[in-house]
DNA sequence: ATGCATGAGGG
DNA sequence: CCTCATGCATA
């Protein structure tokens, strides 16, 4: 990997910084002051918007029983409506609890053994996940919803284990003008062969593996529930033998 | 809230 | 190399 690129890490720096001073009652997130303030739907159930093609539920255990279809159990693969209708409730109700999506994830750290990044929370809240992975942390956030509020006084205590003696690349900024040529390349070509993406890279004078990342990540846009607004018509199942990718369009919900 | 990145798993 | 789940760092 002699690659003349210079790539500049970073050491990671374990220093345990407190990030979390947050008053009770006072906005959280400290993402610049932002609210999490959203406006209710007064109806239960309306669709402004339709996509994901919800993909069967591929259940295999041996043994299982009937099917019971509540829809307040969850055993069975929800909807894409009720992952949305999920998501909805439960950041209501996180945000009238006082807890900041990272709260949300370490708390399922330690109820379950499962840690949470705010990013992932953040993420199942918008909906920005494939439709498995929303299935899978859906009931997780569903249990954390009880004990939240059932028990409000109980204090969560976690301790954060983290040592990862890892270097990470700084994460790179690619200027505008050269995402929209990288936008461009993959409407017409979302799988560019890694000679494609070498010549690319050249000529946008980026790395190779930054050019190849992006693709990766581009894609996995494309894969989310809630995918980036400006599905063309015509540009659809590109992908060579993946999968799914089924007639997703729709617009996507104001960015809340 | 989101962009770029890492890593495990699969071919 | 890709997909997929996940997160650090950042806008």
């Amino acid at each position: 990997m002699a690659t003349a690129a210079s790539n500049h890490y970073s050491l990671l720096t374990s220093s345990a910084s407190i990030v979390h001073a947050e008053p009770p009652g006072g906005m959280q997130q400290g993402a610049g002051g932002y609210r999490e303030a959203q406006s209710l739907h007064p109806h239960p159930h309306s669709h402004p918007h339709q996509q994901p093609p919800p993909p069967p539920p591929p259940q295999g255990p041996p043994g299982h029983p009937g099917a019971h279809h509540d829809p307040h159990s969850d055993e069975d693969t929800p909807t894409s409506d009720d992952l949305e209708q999920f998501a909805k409730q439960f950041k209501q109700r996180r945000i009238k609890l006082g807890f900041t999506q990272a709260d949300v994830g370490l708390a399922l750290g330690t109820l379950y053994g499962n840690v949470f990044s705010q990013t992932t929370i953040c993420r199942f809240e918008a909906l920005q996940l494939s439709f498995k992975n929303m299935c899978k942390l859906k009931p997780l956030l569903n249990k954390w919803l009880e004990e939240a509020d059932s028990s409000s006084g109980s204090p969560t205590s976690i301790d954060k284990i983290a040592a990862q003696g890892r270097k990470r690349k700084k994460r790179t900024s690619i200027e505008v003008s050269v995402k929209g040529a990288l936008e461009s390349h993959f409407l017409k070509c979302p799988k560019p062969s890694a000679q494609e993406i070498t010549s690319l890279a050249d000529s946008l004078q980026l790395e190779k593996e930054v050019v190849r990342v992006w693709f990766c990540n581009r894609r996995q846009k494309e894969k989310r529930m809630t995918p980036p607004g400006g599905t063309l018509p015509g540009a659809e199942d590109v992908y060579g033998g993946s999968r799914d990718t089924p007639p997703h369009h729709g617009v996507q919900t104001p960015v809340q």
